[in-house]
DNA sequence: CTTTTCAATTGCAACGTTATAGATAATACT
DNA sequence: AGTATTATCTATAACGTTGCAATTGAAAAG
């Protein structure tokens, strides 16, 4: 800077004042400091930056695993966004470890970041983390136990009772629910609105028919051989996630039986290869890149607002959206 | 770090020393620093400290589509590494676009990242741009059309030579392939060694079934409705990559075609529902975890070295993996 | 009891910016 | 012409660290 500086003849307060366009500069020397920039080829720094006005330009991104195809597409979200708005973002995995995210958030405070997006971990203790610095926070997808923080989530409750309602209208009255993770958010509420679904059509839901535990495709794989080895097993199964449908169809193959003309399936979160199975894979699918979007957008409107008294919590809710393929059909 | 010092009863210079172990410290006092760091919570500014040392202890990963799989497992192997050395990712996303992930390199490199991993976009000019700037930078995945630069890839003549090896054992004569785009290096290669297989099997490479150009689902169906729309259709195909696999499955499904019946069919990189496909689909995988790992510590093997005169490029190969599944059989 | 040696500690000057306040030059108004 | 006003410009002090040189204190050697 001071080299451009000297080229142009002028200080660096002037050279900074052209860069951010902060006081009025006249124009022969706006375009003198202009030329000797683009000829040293500079590049202010923006670490100096960051320590001389206290931001940095820098979110962090934190999410339990990069490898599951839901969240790339929120991240994509979130780049677009933030590249827009002229921030960078860190990205952490936290591999649905605790002790990781604790210190990727330690990290990210370290570093300043102005805010940080947060997917956390199952059994996540990130909310005390949060409480205690005082840094802008936007959960995603999955919500701590106590819902009171900025969020932005799928309408889940919507989307079981979305899922539910499709198989309730095809004809289906016994259907099988692997519930997932029940100490995730998602599949809590997903499961809250098929009973909510299943009640309001005056359908039992039976015990045996409601497998909650883990949400890795081994789990889908025995749920789905314990639903379908039912002495009356149910003509429909709804998957929380899309490992334990891949499950639930080994376990049909295994079975010898044959989709959707002995059992209808249906799964949450739409990939490209749900297109290409076949038949098709019903889904109920998230808007990723808008939830990616608009996390961004409420993180960056705290980023903000820091200063004012309003904390009351912010949420955002998105609806879901059912993409009828060919898994699912009368029973 | 003033408070911590004032507390500690000790100058500032001495927080420092227990910070970094840089200098010798006597034990009560480190005591005594480290039970005032944690009482006030202080966590070093990682920006000041970076503007003073001149390094960020940050890298930069530019990627052209992250919700392409293959990189999300690449970037799980860099975050894990990354995370063990003390080092935080930037992540870019250049969506296969010049002009953006110039300004993604740009950014990265006003921030001072330590050094950059970086699997170009089509048509790239980074290879330019790195040039200029004196910054450590591992290209991944596609590589410059001049390829001398530092580099981690997986070894792509291999791995179509294994595809092409694999067709050939079991009988294949007639094999066809859609190379994808051959502007992209992993694609170029793959073909060349796809290539070498035929000639040192003595068969004949037919113009008519070897298709090039774009990477998309719907390339795929296009080349695979013209493949098996020939007078003599090839009884196996290979597809360069997976969207590619996913347009031939369904040009498969539209001539009511059986894999592998009535055609073999095998593609790269290996997803997790490759496993579940119906019938399972043979594919070559690249290491992806172990090509992030090794990238980032090519990296920082560079940044050590940053002063040293060796400037030759480095390289390393990753070989590729064959894993057989019901897509593939004799003709 | 000096003097020497060495370890432990600290003061101070950076690192590359920006914000503020003050200086200067140019114009407009009595 | 002299003063007030405005428009530009710049000197300077931070921001929170670290590393060096200088200082102090204690132990060892004479």
């Amino acid at each position: 800077m001071r080299d451009v500086a000297r080229l142009a003849g002028v200080s660096t307060s002037t050279v900074s004042a052209v860069i951010n366009e902060s006081v009025a500069v006249s124009p022969k020397r706006k375009e003198r400091v202009l030329a000797a920039m683009s000829a040293l080829d500079y590049q202010p720094d923006a670490i100096a930056r960051s320590l001389k006005t206290g931001r940095s330009n820098a979110i962090g991104v934190i999410v339990p695993d990069i490898t599951n195809t839901f969240y790339p597409e929120v991240i994509r979200g979130v780049e677009v966004a933030a590249q827009a708005a002229g921030y960078s973002v860190l990205l952490c995995d936290s591999n649905e470890d605790r002790a990781i995210e604790e210190r990727h958030f330690s990290a990210l405070f370290s570093r300043r970041v102005d805010g940080v997006i947060l997917a956390c971990c199952i059994d996540s203790r990130a909310n005390e983390l949060v409480a205690r610095r005082n840094l802008p926070v936007v959960f995603i997808d999955r919500l701590p136990p106590s819902r009171a923080v900025n969020s932005v989530c799928t309408d889940n409750v919507a989307a079981g009772r979305l899922a539910a309602e499709h198989l309730i209208g095809l004809g289906h009255k016994r259907i099988g629910m692997l519930a997932g993770h029940l100490g995730l958010s998602p599949h809590h509420d997903r499961l809250e609105g098929f009973r909510k679904a299943m009640q309001e059509a005056h359908l039992p839901i039976l015990d045996e028919y409601l497998i909650a535990g883990n949400v890795q495709v081994e789990d889908g794989v025995g749920a789905g051989r314990r639903l379908l080895g039912l002495s009356t097993p149910p003509t429909a199964i709804l998957a929380s996630n899309n490992k334990l449908l891949l499950g639930v169809l080994q376990a049909v193959e295994e079975k010898n039986l044959s989709i959707p003309k002995d059992l209808s399936v249906l799964g949450f979160d739409d990939y490209l290869w749900n297109t290409h199975f076949s038949p098709g894979l019903t889904a109920v699918a998230q808007l990723t890149g808008e939830m990616g979007k608009r996390s961004f957008e409420l993180l960056q409107q705290l980023i903000q607002n820091t200063s004012s008294k309003d904390t009351a919590p912010k949420h955002v809710l998105i609806s879901a959206e059912l993409r009828i393929r060919n898994s699912t059909s009368r029973p």
